[in-house]
DNA sequence: CTGAAAGCGCTTACAG
DNA sequence: CTGAAAGCGCTTACAG
């Protein structure tokens, strides 16, 4: 029996079978399970669309300068770019990116890479890079490493090889090979999230945050803190989640409290990944009395188990998130805003900076390379879901 | 003084100027007011890279036959199709999609329009979509037409012509004229959550959903059952708002209950726009025991607001959403289950059938063409935020 | 200011 | 089974 992979697609006479994703299995009612698709292997192009030709033919000039005059290019006579402007709107004309790219080397497109899109932060982070790049006439392909089906893809296996001028990677595994040949490919790159050799990159200020957020817990009172982390280790220099535990580390040495392995557990940056993390720190012998989670997600799964276990929030146990998702003001979420759309922003901003440089020759095989490293800041926001521990954990540990 | 949209990119001495978009201030802290961006233009192109013509040479072969042996088509000879497969995997070849697109005609991409990727439902959408096609060997380009700038674009303005063999059009305007081009220029259409005309969509039971979730609280008791809506009214076929009303219409026929227009306002499918519909309902002389929102987000903004008010879900006040967003377990949200991964992911497969069709000029000038039109299964999921009115506004109306 | 022509890197009949 | 050559639709020196 042949095994496929759920989310794949596979070829047979022709036809191509596209087996649904698996859904996880959440709420009361039962979940609606696809049946595998099956389609038609794709085929043929669309009808023809007028050319530079045509519209040369009905401006009466020569292809070179209808080419020009549409650019917008100097050593048109306004009369003569007037006739062509004209006859292009006549004919609906729109130059063939594929032909232009030909002619250039250029795409005029950029790549995004995220883990997987539906997820809050990558979705965010994907509108406000679009909107700059999208106002600055650039296309912009989406890749997803992690989809939905589970199947990871690396970075080197992604079809963006001469499709894009450049590429904005976020929380991607990188290695440096992979980094080599982009680079070398003369594909500019920026990352999110993550620091590349000679790139420019954007995070935000996960130490500092992570301080703070947790520093308000132990100026609290609180000495029994939870981290509730991402994986249990990233092999790749995802650095966001360890960044985020230095800062928690160090506000925790700040209040000389001795930090407990015990108390930091992996939540998967998911809702169920936060309820399962808090779960764990529950059965603990000495239990925490607040909770810092590195995401809001993980933080509102942490609430939910901690409602339903009868533990009030924050009266027992107080709980910080990060990101300030949109819920997180609706549940009243003490939590640290990062401003994700403007994270986009200035990615793409590094981007298309990157882009107007000459070529890849100088200045990178030279290793002087300006790789401008961004830090976006963050707030805390103080709401509901933080206080005083209660008292009997603050006079001894027999809460 | 000049008047410089948001989000906008205008260009001075070879510069651009990318104004930061603006902010929704939330919550308690102050909100980070990003200075505009300033960058130079884009420029040159990369470094070259192996063409067709290389792995040729050194596979000891024509062009012809790379092509050829490449593509996995047949009349080509093992050993030299191994020779073939030798050498560009030594030269790291990968064929140019631009000179591809040239010579056939095909771009090996299609397009996703969506108002704004950055909200849960789209992002959901696409993920499901980009999976398939990915598989299935496409790029997907994302085109937002309400950027988070808020300038609206028209699908005409949109660059995709040319660049994309099909589209995926999500809940967006439509009007005759522009389909009628975009299916003229050989694009092929498939639209979710609207109508057009000659081409396939995929929408949810959108009617059917409303009226059952609708029926569970007048079953319940409830007789003044308001409805959080998306626009006042929408022009554009935006037919998902319109089908969820006209269920909660029948679902009020059937229990023998009066339509009360003064009971339907509108939420525009935000957090926000859910909470301002709520404080509107509460203002009412006569206000609901019941709140049906059409989607999750507005839902969590009116139980926000009744929470402040002091008003109990569900002792006082019932409360459903629209489509088991991942925070409705959360909370306990009695909600409408939607599976938007397949929602996106029929649309793909349905525009994959679609990119198989021989060309436009048959089928679809002699309106002959097959439209599917898909309607995706929802469930009512029932949690904690439903139950009977309370007494006294069942026995009359003196709350 | 304008045009003729080469060239970008593929694919595809057409011969052999 | 394999190759020479035309052609896809642009851009860009190079002349004029």
């Amino acid at each position: 029996v042949p095994v496929v992979r759920a989310g794949a697609v596979r070829e047979t006479a022709g036809r191509w079978v596209i087996e649904p994703t698996p859904r996880t299995r959440r709420g009361g009612a039962g979940t609606h399970r696809p049946a595998p698709l099956v389609v038609p292997a794709p085929g043929e192009p669309g009808t023809p669309r007028p050319t530079i030709e045509d519209v040369a033919a009905l401006a009466a000039v020569s292809v070179a300068t209808v080419s020009r005059a549409l650019r917008g290019l100097p050593h048109v006579a306004p009369a003569t770019r007037e006739r062509v402007l004209e006859a292009a709107r006549e004919l609906d004309y729109v130059a063939d990116p594929a032909a232009a790219r030909l002619a250039t080397g250029r795409n005029v497109a950029v790549g995004l890479v995220v883990p997987m899109i539906a997820h809050w932060y990558y979705a965010r982070v994907f509108a406000g890079i679009e909107g700059v790049l999208a106002a600055a006439g650039y296309d912009v392909l989406l890749y997803q490493t992690a989809g939905p089906s589970g199947i990871d893809r690396s970075l080197d296996e992604l079809p963006f090889r001469k499709r894009v001028d450049g590429l904005v990677v976020v929380d991607a595994t990188l290695d440096d090979a992979a980094l080599d040949r982009i680079v070398a490919a003369g594909v500019r790159l920026v990352t999110i999230g993550v620091r590349a050799p000679r790139s420019p990159s954007v995070t935000v200020e996960n130490r500092r945050a992570a301080r703070q957020a947790v520093a308000h817990l132990t100026e609290l009172g609180h000495r029994r803190i939870a981290l509730i982390a991402g994986m249990d280790e990233d092999p790749f220099g995802f650095s966001t989640p360890l960044e985020r535990r230095r800062g928690y580390e160090d506000a925790l040495e700040a209040a000389g409290v001795e930090p407990d392995p015990a108390l930091v557990v992996p939540g998967h940056f998911t809702y169920d990944g936060g309820a399962a993390a808090m779960q764990r720190l529950l059965t603990l012998s000495d239990p925490p009395t607040a909770v810092f989670a590195m995401s809001d997600e993980m933080a509102i799964g942490a609430a939910k188990v901690l409602r339903e276990a009868g533990i009030d929030v924050p009266g027992q146990v107080s709980v910080v998130g990060f990101d300030d998702h949109e819920v997180a003001a609706y549940i009243g979420l003490t939590t640290v805003r990062q401003d994700v759309l403007w994270t986009g922003e200035r990615a793409a901003a590094l981007l298309l900076e990157r882009l107007r440089e000459p070529s890849a020759s100088r200045s990178e095989r030279r290793g002087a390379a300006p790789s401008a490293h961004e830090s976006v800041p963050t707030h805390l926001v103080l709401r509901s879901t933080t206080a005083p521990p209660p008292v009997r954990a603050r006079d001894g540990r027999d809460r």
